[in-house]
DNA sequence: CGGGATCCGGCACGATACTG
DNA sequence: CAGTATCGTGCCGGATCCCG
């Protein structure tokens, strides 16, 4: 580190990328939705039906802040019911691949965070029990 | 249930690895936190300081869920002035690189991003202009 | 069919003060 | 130095009803 630096903070959250990214993936129903679009064009109730739990005001919500970001296409067909597919931008499929390689990550090794939250909150929750917990016999 | 599928959602929160992933780091200094461990062993107030505009607060509660899920490790020495360092754990290294990859996609992207916004928000927005806007010659 | 409008509860986050 | 405790607030997301 330089001589007297008195610059402290160097990890800033408007210079992360990370913390960008999370600023456009990090709700809750972004990666299902995009997901739901990987294979091409997809109508709105159709995703409706795909990403289980989700609401009419969520999906909507959703792929609007998608679209807003330049994520996701809107393709209106003015048909007697109105047809509305949406599908992926350039950009929303160069996001792809970099979501992958997390959600592998959370495939291969959610169930050793979640052990890990197991332990600690039984060496953390213990209210009584002094004495050895399984151990019994 | 099996025969005629009429399972018609395929896309669930529960199964989604990503998913399970921001539930790790989706908040907003939790990735911060860990670039501050990157290098290697680092003490609480240091990380107070190298992390910009993080309290306290934030900064405890945040490395207390990572501890808790597994990503990190707290090194207690009993000096004086009580000394506590962090570090990740095996499990938060390997969530390292995962991260740098979406990390490396908001620095190459993001401004693409804020442009769509713009735009999106310039079509979005207008209450009057019916007429051309930025062909005026 | 594909939305929009509204009400509401929970929780992430921030600011401040106190402690061992 | 390294936290904890408490209070307050925004806003994310769910439920429900309405619309063209």
């Amino acid at each position: 580190m330089a001589h007297s630096a008195t610059k402290r903070s160097d990890i800033t959250l408007s210079n992360c990328g990370y913390s960008k990214v999370l600023d456009i993936i990090s709700s809750k129903w972004a990666a299902l939705v995009i997901y739901a679009m990987e294979n091409g064009k997809i109508r709105y109730g159709q995703m409706l039906r795909r990403v289980e739990g989700i609401s009419k005001k969520m999906l909507t919500q959703t792929v609007r802040k998608l679209e807003r970001d330049g994520l996701v296409q809107r393709h209106i067909t003015p048909t007697v019911p109105v047809s509305v597919e949406y599908s992926l931008t350039a950009l929303g499929e160069s996001l792809l691949q970099p979501m992958k390689t997390l959600r592998q990550w959370g495939r291969d090794n959610y169930t050793q965070v979640v052990e890990a939250r197991v332990k600690y909150d039984f060496v953390g929750t213990p209210d009584s029990v002094p004495t050895s917990p399984i151990t019994s016999s």
